[in-house]
DNA sequence: TGTTATATTGTAATGATTACATATTATACT
DNA sequence: AGTATAATATGTAATCATTACAATATAACA
């Protein structure tokens, strides 16, 4: 399901759902909701933060977006709702997308009673940037 | 590396601190920073929440906690600092562990140029408790 | 026992997210 | 086109987890 597909029909289309949708379609930087604020915000100034997280809501309840827990200070957005999984810099926190099919099936014990809907895969590491400028700098959030 | 392994050779001990590995030492529940609090709080009334963060802090530096980003309300702390994985609930938030090593090696290609230190599997799905009373009250936290 | 670096405490500050009341507007129906 | 209305946008205030800070207390060691 791409994030614009039939989107018309299923909520009431405004400028600044427009903006968010066209920020999001196809982005694959994992951006915050200030991140999307802070975009949308130079092509619609008087867009509200709320209007922004409002939409993120609505998107998530159709599940046009998906929310990541990946980033311990922040949610992170990710317009790309088909099964993936992600590599985070633990310094400046920019996140990748791995598309590859892992094993990760478990048995019916090992699920512990559990009924299991989603498998998440998280790497962690440094960015090729971060590794450069390892003892310098630290600590300074991705602003690609 | 079991947390209480040459502790009191690392940090200065105290009241406080002990009672804080006591309830951490062996414990499989993932608490948050209040359930820490609150249980430790039973028996030193007197406790600061900072104290309980601060020690948490401190623990994490020695590599002797992991912190845990799974929750999307708060962050959990995981005394089991061995190379394993989790199930949560989506409901509930009750998180449990996985011993299980899956394969997840990837390529110099597929890492992106990151290099990665740890790889992290979650599972999401209802926990047995949960899934029976799926239909009457939603969105209770775990208390076990 | 005294010294001192370190830890604890209470409180205030921060920062992300949510709640709420009011104003605006997209959509559908004359 | 004009109007009604339910949904949306906005600004502001509230909430909640976490962190910062300054004053007080104490564990470790000589
Ligand atoms: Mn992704
Ligand atoms: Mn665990
Ligand atoms: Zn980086
Ligand atoms: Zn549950």
């Amino acid at each position: 399901m791409k994030i614009l597909e039939n989107i018309e029909k299923k909520i009431k289309m405004t400028p600044q759902r427009a903006a968010i949708l066209k920020y999001l379609e196809g982005n694959t930087s994992h951006p915050s909701a200030e991140d999307i604020f802070e975009s949308v915000r130079k092509k619609y100034p008087m867009i509200s933060f709320t209007t922004v997280y409002n939409t993120l809501q609505t998107l998530k309840d159709l599940d046009r977006v998906r929310e990541l827990n990946i980033d311990d200070e922040r949610k992170r957005y990710d317009p790309n709702v088909n099964l993936h999984h992600h590599l985070i810099c633990n310094n400046c926190k920019k996140i990748v997308d791995i598309f590859i099919d892992f094993p990760l099936d478990i048995s019916e014990e090992e699920a512990q009673g559990y009924t299991i809907s989603c498998r998440h895969v998280e790497f962690y590491g440094l960015c090729p940037k971060c590794r450069k400028t390892k003892n310098k700098g630290q600590g300074n959030r991705n602003r690609d």
